[in-house]
DNA sequence: GGCCTGCATTGAAGTTCTTCGATGCAAGCT
DNA sequence: AGCTTGCATCGAAGAACTTCAATGCAGGCC
């Protein structure tokens, strides 16, 4: 399960020389679709919540069942927004036995940070 | 018409006190309704061109004849897209005559960028 | 005044997204 | 095997989004 059928960004590669931030350079057609999918993921409201219980989480992982709950929505919806959280690369899963368990990937988190960042960091690098 | 119909964020006010991090602690509803108009308004490859083209520029500001031809897209599809940067508080705009420029807000991008960043940088404030 | 240019707004069409109920599948239990 | 629980997938309905042509408006120029 946590093999997904897609890799949105090759992170492990080409993470830094990929994207030189938002207000280094003016982004191309490529560039600025990768991001926009990872910003549309958590463009909306209900899954901003559920990355940040998932990332804040103290052990990492949570349950699928603490999830749920904390939402007045229907079972199939959570999955479904789970699943595009996935799909974007911001956190992935695992089954275990009955339950399944999710946690984040901070490298996606931190790459959108860094590229949204206008104010470089004292160039701490080299 | 720098003077728009809505303050999306008090960004003036209370900006650090808002949002303590997306891995610090879960986000309540309306902190993540707030934060994920931001994200959307990001989430969209022409928009997050658009705010590239506008946030790397040297002089800071960008004349929309300059941004139109820039894509194979209609005059009126750009000004809609502006116009949704500067709802959620990423750019603004001033008419100089017969043109109308556009300049990023830096603080908006730098309260996302702060938002998303899971590694706490030093703790430099304090 | 009249005309032209630059940009915003309107109204509509097509697409995508969000949500749900129904269903399917995997794992544990009796 | 049969039942139950936890979660994913399917298919459909309604809402929201993206895009355009047509139009409106402000400002400069004749």
């Amino acid at each position: 399960m946590s093999k997904q059928e897609l890799v949105v960004l090759g992170q492990d590669e080409e993470s830094d020389a990929c994207c030189p931030g938002l207000a280094t350079a003016p982004l191309d057609e490529d560039q600025a679709a990768e991001l926009a999918k990872l910003f549309k993921a958590l463009g909306d409201p209900v899954r901003l919540r559920l990355m940040s219980m998932i990332a804040s989480r103290a052990g990492g992982e949570v349950c699928v069942c603490d999830l749920t709950p904390a939402f007045d929505l229907s079972q199939p919806t959570i999955s479904h927004h789970l699943k595009l959280l996935r799909q974007a690369g911001l956190i992935d899963c695992e089954r275990r036995g009955t339950w399944v368990y999710y946690w984040a990937l901070p490298a996606t988190l931190d790459r959108l940070a860094v590229f949204l960042t206008t104010s470089r960091p004292t160039e701490a690098t080299a």
